[in-house]
DNA sequence: GTAGTTGCAAAGTGTTTGCAGGCAG
DNA sequence: CTGCCTGCAAACACTTTGCAACTAC
């Protein structure tokens, strides 16, 4: 189990100044929350892990730092269950497993998958991204 | 352009009534409008077009009639958009470009694409379905 | 100092529910 | 008749917004 991918809090802090974001405290918790492992978590989850650990911020805030995130390329939405957005630290290209009974997602790297035969986009569009989602569940 | 898929109302009634749903009025003209033609339309959608129509009925009854076609896999719902759900009559096996300009859905026929490589799901889950959607927008 | 950020509460959306009255079979 | 159906309005869950107070730089 690899857990190589949890910025220390000052590479959080330099990269959100990076893309033009003062890292304020609630920032930094919240962008800590998001990329501490790989995992998928809606705006509520997130929102109450960072009140969970000390350092609280409001609904607003964290609504705010996602929509920002999300225009900085940092993180991803994944839009699988009508009730909540899930956010995805991983911004590489790869699909998911989605676990319909727990609400939970698990990666898939998009090297392991080929398609074949996508059609082209309608004429006057430009494909802007594929999204494959398996829906799995307990037999 | 082919028009051969919307059944007359009286295979509608059949079709409901085989399905333990009794044909009533306001179940006949939402399932009017869902399989009227190869369309994606949203609950909204749906209730605005019922009640343009003449035959009006309730939110209440739109979702109702929804979900009980849904549960019948006379419909199928398709997941894209944070802020509404699209209900597809196609339920045989295809995927979707999605308009993010517009917020429309255009089907893919299944079997002109080929997966390859896709894993196995996680132990003890088994697969419930493949969702590709392909967003596109205006260059 | 000042532009950008936070937090509260209120407003907004799409969807769901409770329940009294109504209609199909 | 009787049980399923409808419709209204209120309740809901998630997300967004308005705005005054605050804070990073």
């Amino acid at each position: 189990m690899m857990n190589e991918d949890r910025p220390p809090p000052s590479d959080i802090a330099q990269v959100l100044r990076a893309h033009g974001l003062a890292p304020t405290l609630q920032r930094l918790e919240i962008a800590r929350v998001v990329f501490s492992r790989r995992r998928h978590l809606s705006a509520e989850q997130i929102l109450a892990e960072v009140n969970a650990s000390g350092r609280s911020s409001s609904k607003a805030t964290v609504y705010n730092t996602l929509k920002a995130l999300l225009r900085a390329g940092l993180v991803r939405e994944v839009i699988v269950d009508p009730s909540r957005v899930f956010f995805d630290p991983n911004v590489s290209p790869h699909h998911h497993f989605y676990d319909t009974d727990r609400g939970e997602l698990m990666d898939i790297e998009a090297d392991a998958i080929r398609v074949d035969g996508l059609p082209e986009p309608p004429a006057g569009m430009v494909q802007d991204g594929i999204d494959i989602v398996i829906r799995v569940r307990r037999p």
